[in-house]
DNA sequence: GATGAATGAGGATTCATTCAT
DNA sequence: AATGAATGAATCCTCATTCAT
């Protein structure tokens, strides 16, 4: 009994967090990250400026929040679809199909990640904190390429898992932003570039 | 006699507008968009903030103007270095370099470039004007997959220019913040992406 | 037994009172009184910021009965070491020995003081609050000289006491910053401004 | 003829300069330093918030300059009344009076000198920049005392120096705000008290 | 009585833009 | 045409105070 209230203030804590990162993920989307103001994200999430800083220190912290937690999410997607010690067990195109198809289905979903996956103008110490993120997403890509093509030195294959990575990235905007048969058209293009990069690496 | 005048003074503008721009190229690089203030792009190009103000409307005209210069002095690079009408008397793979070479070039050259070409985090005013660049991009690299396999469609063909310039572009800022080796390194496997992605068009 | 909880809870707010009074003396002796924050009063004396205004309505009033204390503490310091009905057998030094050495030593244990008794930079209202306080020590200090110099007028007196009074609080902040040695020389010089102060009093 | 617009710039942004800092320094005699807003300071100086920042990089700088500019009046108001090869042709009280009068004179025509003075509860830093001021002014009198008293010690001579400054600017505020007759007395009382405290100084 | 989350007005500072000279 | 001082709205953030639990 003495330990509902806790429990209580610790939920609703973490769904102010939560309905602040929804937000800012939603102006971050609409207006980029340096024109997004703090007291307009406030507003959107139905809190005072005051509140937002009883949860983060200031902008910048907001943002780093909100990337981790979709590096989270994103992950969490993938491993529910996705076993890496069958890495082997599948044709390559259905491979892509496993990873891209998770990716595709999340930015669709959170039409914000983009603005923070890209990491351009934005404050030099937000840069550096998103840095670790996308090292962990290229990480895991390396790791399923090592899986599969254990042949390739470390340097290839995190080299490799960048520039997969990157193509992915590259054409996520237009995927999330097209409907319907034109998304269909243009994520099968991504898994022929994906496909069309990755096959020849095989060979050595 | 008459007519010396004006003509300087023409001159003399032209010059100021490349100094503003310059000027905003450096910072948008150092800074990005929105961090760059006006006020700063005329104190680097050595005018007065209300000098600037006679050239340009506002801080969004400098940045078109800008995604202007840099897609029409790309345009001149290309052409000078490569010729439409023999497209196909090239394998593929010194045609990427025919096309890639002068672009990397570009932009090492122009590391500012990347910030309006990424399209990320700018008034919506500006991605619209960027646009029309980013597809004369796209066009003149349609017309050479058309030259090349004509066997596409229309919708195919400028599908698969869309597809490859957002992989050059996707690559481009590692590249251009690279040195020497790791720069090679980077631009070898770029162009093993496109070769990879265009390759098999051909069969198509 | 019914009596024993509202005398419990009697003096726990008597101690939460003091707790306070002891956190808001040590920051504003640290920060002053403008930068000290109430929450940072509440955080200090171990309590939640509600719970602060269930003794204070205010900031201001924290200062106020700060100040009450501070003065009823000195009184108590000096009513121990001091004798009213003996002014007159002392020689003047030693006079002002009784005097000084525990406002000395009253102020180098309570460095926060000094704020409350500079009376500067705080809102009118604590001024004015603060005024009667002051008043109390200059009118102890005024009974003292008129037992001592029975021949002076009451303007004369008081007069004479406001500028005494201030003398002290010149030179207390340094006297409390310094360390030994140093803190003796200027007690000394304190000491020796005051004789030569008082001591033509006597001859008119 | 070219040299005049420069030359009239540089007027009235002297003036503005000095708006500004007649602004902040009645404000500061008002409100004491942190309650006094920079927006207050702008519009009370009948300008912009913006222009104010084109003449001091922040709210620090301007209790800086005012207070470097209050030290230097001070100076000149002294220079002018008094010359310090003549001290010994003088008895202590013509001293004195040539000392002390001139102060008076200065404080009461800029009451707001005195907060700057106090040097009580603000920013650390500005505290930090204040005291050279301090400095001066207690350097100034040690050297009149110094060629008062040549038999002083360095130490003696700025500890007495110290202490007389501390004096002065102890009773400051109360004739400051008093009138007519009632600061007559007080700037008697003050006399006094400095006579009392430097004659016996000649003594060893 | 106590808690601490919530409030929102206010403050220092920046910057795109204007305009008197 | 050029200058650069001037503008003022907008931004991030703080803090005295309130109130639901």
């Amino acid at each position: 009994m003495t330990e509902t209230r806790p429990v209580k203030r610790q939920a609703r804590g973490r769904q102010r967090i939560a309905d602040i990162l929804d937000a800012a993920l939603a102006l971050f989307a609409e207006q980029g990250y340096e024109r997004t103001s703090t007291n307009g994200i406030a507003a959107r999430a139905g809190i005072s400026p005051g509140s937002l800083y009883q949860f983060f220190p200031n902008k910048e912290a907001i943002a780093e929040a909100l990337a981790t937690r979709l590096v989270e999410q994103m992950r969490a997607a993938h491993s529910a679809a996705f076993d890496l010690s069958r890495v082997n067990d599948l044709p390559l195109d259905e491979l892509i199909d496993k990873i891209v198809d998770p990716l595709i289905a999340f930015n669709v979903a959170n039409p914000g990640a983009k603005v923070l996956l890209a990491n351009t103008d934005m404050p030099a110490g937000l840069q550096a904190a998103t840095r670790p993120l996308h090292e962990a997403v290229v990480g895991r890509v390396g790791a399923i390429l090592h899986a599969r093509i254990p042949t390739l030195s470390a340097a290839e294959q995190s080299l490799a898992a960048m520039v997969a990575v990157r193509i992915v990235a590259a054409l996520m905007p237009p995927i999330v932003a097209a409907r319907d048969a034109e998304r269909e058209a243009l994520v099968a293009e991504l898994k022929k570039a994906l496909h069309g990069y990755i096959a020849p690496l095989h060979d050595h």
